[in-house]
DNA sequence: TATGAATGAGACTTCATTCAT
DNA sequence: CATGAATGAAGTCTCATTCAT
């Protein structure tokens, strides 16, 4: 008997890698299995559908790197503090995977549907990471949701253009860099 | 018997939208059609295909709204107004056509494939605008792509959160805001 | 434009025959297409799925006919003129249209779940009539559904038995006898 | 481990079942090992193929029940006597296994290619038996095929009404019944 | 110019069967 | 004997595009 658990992780890094690479719907279930070295029916020994597939590519790591932010920004006490750590996690989620990270940033559209509003993600997290901040007074209170998209713009797009190889240095570099712009957007408040 | 040019109108708002709900792929030329209550073979009369009519939707606007942008930064002569200028353009834009402003967001990772280096477009300005600007030592002197990322990123989040309806506030009201937001990035580069 | 209409006759009658021959689910879209001379996405401008097609063709004939059955007892008081008319009426569908007559016979299993019990079949008419023709006590009093059985046995074997060339004589030829025979059956009683 | 036997016992029970409930074709192989709680593999210990074991199945009732028949039909000397033996075994074989009765009708059109002429079928036998009786001048003399078709018929519908439960008593219990009316049927030919 | 029936390549998916364990 | 992952042929259905009207 052949290990079935092995077959299911070389589906998922080669789904991956054509997702972002011809889009989700672009890429054709032969697609896969060509690229993977398997006929097309095993894929679906281990995943339902391609739906299926391309939703627990998304779910699970969206989640769970939701997960891991909310986790990290518990042990610190202070916005800046906790600010810096999702920072440089996110930094270091990207180098680490940045055809993962890519795929998330692309599926969000297709997906996002799927997400139900009780389910934590990177966006809810920081939301409430900087509404805390506000309410202790460690920057200027303002609308929380507007705060939030452009510290979340400030990286994000940063992160788009190093996939786009537009920037060339890691992300994990700019970690300080990130953050201090951040900070300053933070800081700034709305209106003076 | 319509009039031929408002029938390609029709046909261009109407896939605009589904484009937009749906996505490019998800969405047929049955579709559009239908919605548009048009024959489905009136379409190629217009269009060469789907994918042309995906790309003229794309590239018409994309470049024009580049081109609107260089026209309006050349009446500024520092940075801060060329931005400002730059920013009130975006937030009108968005205002005046949400759904524009979403299609071009969504057909970028696809149709930015066939966009040619030589081409102007958004970034291609800002980037512009602001190493100008770190010529003029009006800003500390940094990497240009990586401020144009993070100008870019504050401003395109908060569309993309108002696209979403996190955002209830029309862009306009707020580009008073982001301008003073890209302006703290931008200038806290160097030395806090 | 081509006439779709006759496209639609055409696929109907292929199908008629493949699955009379081949049984339903051994029919494939591309036999039919293939029998048909037309392409196989051209079935689908017509029906919206094979089931869809299997189902028209079924429900539409056998309610059909079960309404004919009905009008034609409607039109004698007894139950020897209304049973012989059902018979005769019985014996020129198959004569006219034996492939018809044999889909129904064959699709009645997959296809009888589908028929819900408020339809009006052929079954429900005659039980109907011979119920009418014992409460006016034309024949004995038993079980109607038992007498219903069994004369539908006597007239449905022997359609059977010509279907499958066991008999040679058309079935109209047969109705005085096939009349004789039911009506001995239902006479008899149950319980003398 | 289970006992081969055992095994290939369960399989075929299992199998008998699903194909009464949802058809021969639309049974899967993993239905059936789902449902006999094996695994899809083991099934080919014991059957070559799904089409064998469906001819299996159907051959070996379909064949043993006319053996069985003619063995009863031969203890008895004349044509009610013979029937009457018969229309009981018939009637006991359905009480005693009505999902092995249902297979056997249900699987009859699709497997009846594969039975060759000279196997000796219960139709041929009940064919046999009645030109017997003719030969003996204990009924009159008409066509042996029709006369057996509509004997056929009664005995076989009310079997599919009971199987339908449109009829509620046991077969056993009408056996008198179904005789009564197959006699009427059978004598009812020349002299009323 | 408009229509919409027809096309047919190709997508997703199923499933009987094989075979390494 | 039993297992169940893997196979790949074949099935159903979709859809961009064509073309006769």
């Amino acid at each position: 008997m052949r290990d079935g658990s092995k077959t299911k992780e070389l589906i998922a890094r080669t789904a991956l890698l054509l997702f972002v690479e011809k889009g989700i719907t672009e890429t054709t279930i032969r697609d896969i299995a060509g690229a993977a070295g398997i006929a097309e029916g095993t894929l679906y020994r281990h995943y339902e559908s391609k739906d299926q597939l391309a939703w627990e590519l998304f779910s699970t790591n969206y989640l769970a790197f939701a997960r891991e932010l909310d986790r990290l920004q518990e042990e610190y006490d202070t916005l800046k503090d906790k600010l810096a750590a999702m920072i440089r996690q996110f930094c270091t989620f990207f180098d680490r995977d940045p055809v993962l990270f890519s795929y998330l940033l692309l599926a969000q559209h297709a997906q996002l549907k799927k997400v139900t509003p009780e389910m934590q993600t990177a966006v809810t997290v920081l939301q409430k990471v900087i509404a805390g901040g506000m309410a202790r007074r460690e920057v200027p209170e303002t609308e929380v949701e507007l705060a939030a998209a452009m510290v979340l713009g400030v990286v994000l797009e940063v992160a788009i253009f190093k996939a786009y190889n537009r920037i060339t240095q890691d992300l994990s570099q700019l970690s300080e860099t990130l953050l201090a712009a951040c900070w300053r957007v933070l800081t700034g408040g709305g209106t003076p």
